[in-house]
DNA sequence: GCGACAG
DNA sequence: ATCTTGTCGC
């Protein structure tokens, strides 16, 4: 089973939370931990149900050669951080490490759906994560939280530079042509080189990468089975990880 | 004070 | 992100 370091509560004031990020930012290496032979990535993804204030993650591991499901993982998960731009691994995270708690083999790198470095205080979602599993991870975001940016030519495969506070934090990547940009930046241990090959790599048919786009279903399949399973009949509170 | 603001 | 009905297009 995947494994983990502590570094620190979740549920803490949001003036803590900000400050933790300060912290925890510095921690983050981007030389490239990324091996020349990659041959497991996954992408990850939470849904949420409104009513039911949970959260459910999906972890899907794929074969980087075919691009095929090798692995998944899942959790089912209260939610007790409100979402506040700029805090959202406080949010996403603690569903995301109970998934990660049933990864059988180690993936090579980590997509993540939100921002790297690219961050207020240089902590994404995918940065945050990467400190706390150790492993390569990667900032795939639909849209800008900051930086300022040209837009990409429409052809796939074209990206410009962002930047925040003089400093480059990131790439805009069109994935496909015509189509919305992303927003890729690295998470932890993993250079703006890499971390936008490796999406223009698997972003083979969509918008979105393969990793991200088929934990995005995944964890909507995760969602719905889940509450199905709990007007019918019995199965569904065996499911919940807290 | 005002506007921006991942998911 | 969620909620929610229909609609346009490949």
């Amino acid at each position: 089973m995947a494994d983990y370091e502590e570094l620190h509560k979740w549920n803490i004031p949001i003036e803590e939370a900000m400050k933790l990020q300060v912290e925890l930012s510095r921690k983050i290496r981007l030389i490239d931990g990324i091996k020349h032979d990659i041959r497991r990535i996954a992408g990850v993804d939470v849904a949420f149900s409104k009513d039911k204030g949970l959260g459910y993650c999906a972890i899907v591991i794929l074969d980087y050669a075919t691009l095929n499901i090798v692995e998944t993982s899942f959790s089912i998960v209260k939610v007790t951080f409100p979402y506040i731009p700029g805090l959202l691994s406080f949010r996403e995270g603690p569903i995301f490490l109970e998934a990660w708690k049933k990864v059988k083999d180690l993936p090579d790198v980590v997509m993540f759906d939100g921002q790297g470095i690219a961050h207020p205080r240089g902590l994404g979602l995918a940065a945050h994560m990467g400190l706390w599993i150790n492993i390569p991870s990667i900032g795939v975001a639909k849209s800008r939280l900051v930086g300022n940016y040209e837009e990409p030519a429409p052809e796939r495969g074209s990206k410009t530079e962002l930047f925040y506070k003089d400093k480059k934090i990131g790439e805009v990547v069109r994935t496909k042509y015509g189509v919305k940009p992303l927003f890729i930046s690295p998470g932890h241990l993993c250079s703006f080189e890499s971390a936008s090959r490796l999406v223009i790599d698997t972003a083979v048919r969509y918008r979105l990468p393969e990793p991200t786009r088929l934990a995005h279903r995944q964890a909507a399949r995760v969602k719905e089975e889940y509450l199905s399973s709990q007007g019918s009949d019995e199965i569904g509170q065996p499911y919940l990880n807290f």
